[in-house]
DNA sequence: GTGAGTGCAAATGCTTTGCAGACGT
DNA sequence: ACGTCTGCAAAGCATTTGCACTCAC
């Protein structure tokens, strides 16, 4: 129901025969990294990787969380973006293609969906004869909660 | 011509004065900084703005660049955005705005008139409630030039 | 004169890398 | 067995910060 991957992401055996297909090792540490990602459902910084998968496999690195996320995604597994904070976001690839919309007030990540972006894409092409890749995307400002609220607030002091 | 600020940017008397009316200290610091950003016209990182600088003006030191480039960012006068190079870039606020197509092929920095963007804006505003500021954002993707060049050298190759 | 601004140097936080040993194939 | 992957520790790089001194006001 919630995403629609070719392959179950909290199955390690399907996760397993998935690098496998991809002429990659098999390892644990690879495995735990994809668990990851898969059960905290959206993006996680390489720190939160770690900290997810630390108490499940003692030993584990940080210096290898990033050489495997950077290893997923070159293999299209994983997807990696720029959500203004210190550190970049990865996230599972699958379901449906979206980029986000973060709040700079309250730092809420929306997920919006890429049809929106569509028109934008053809008029940068059309206009520039740019072709802007279906890489995430991270719009910036203020969501409908903060907005509300700093509304709300605006009337109480005056 | 090519812009339309209120002042003259390459001015240091028509700088310090806009330092002044916004309450700020003006020294030459500062407004090297700014001349810097206007001499370059485009974006610049903050070693680049050392880079040019410190020539003119010896002792200059790259945290004060830094401190200066935030305090003329919170001023509004020059604004910040992440074209994906490991540096922050920073440009002088002025001229119409836009926003950025960064090519990952060749490294190009494309501006696209921030025209292009209010429909997505719009778009967001009325699904998602997501007030999406106008601050720079940065498009990834291939640039017209290095789109023929790949076509061809795939029709050598072959 | 006074507090904000600056230079200097050291610290920070994320990320990468060199190397020797461990492990998947 | 082979070559890749990992852990460890140290380095790298952009950026920030503490502190004493300086300068714009």
């Amino acid at each position: 129901m919630p995403g629609d991957l070719a392959y179950d992401p909290s199955d390690s055996q399907a996760l397993a025969r998935r690098l496998r297909a991809l002429h990659v090792r098999v390892t644990s540490q690879r495995l735990l990294v994809l668990e990851a990602l898969a059960a905290h459902r959206g993006h996680m910084t390489a720190e939160e990787v770690m900290r997810w998968a630390a108490p499940r496999f003692s030993g584990l690195n940080l210096a290898t969380v990033y050489r495997t996320l950077e290893l997923l995604v070159s293999l299209g597994l994983v997807a990696q973006t720029d959500l203004g904070g210190e550190a970049t976001a990865f996230e599972l690839v699958g379901g449906a293609p979206h980029h986000h919309l973060v709040c700079e007030s309250c730092g809420a990540v929306i997920e919006m969906d890429d049809s929106l972006f569509q028109s934008l894409r053809s008029d940068v092409q059309r206009r520039y004869g740019f072709d802007a890749r279906s890489r995430h995307i991270a719009l910036f400002g203020v969501c409908r909660d903060c907005r509300s609220a700093a509304a709300a607030s605006e009337t109480d002091t005056r």
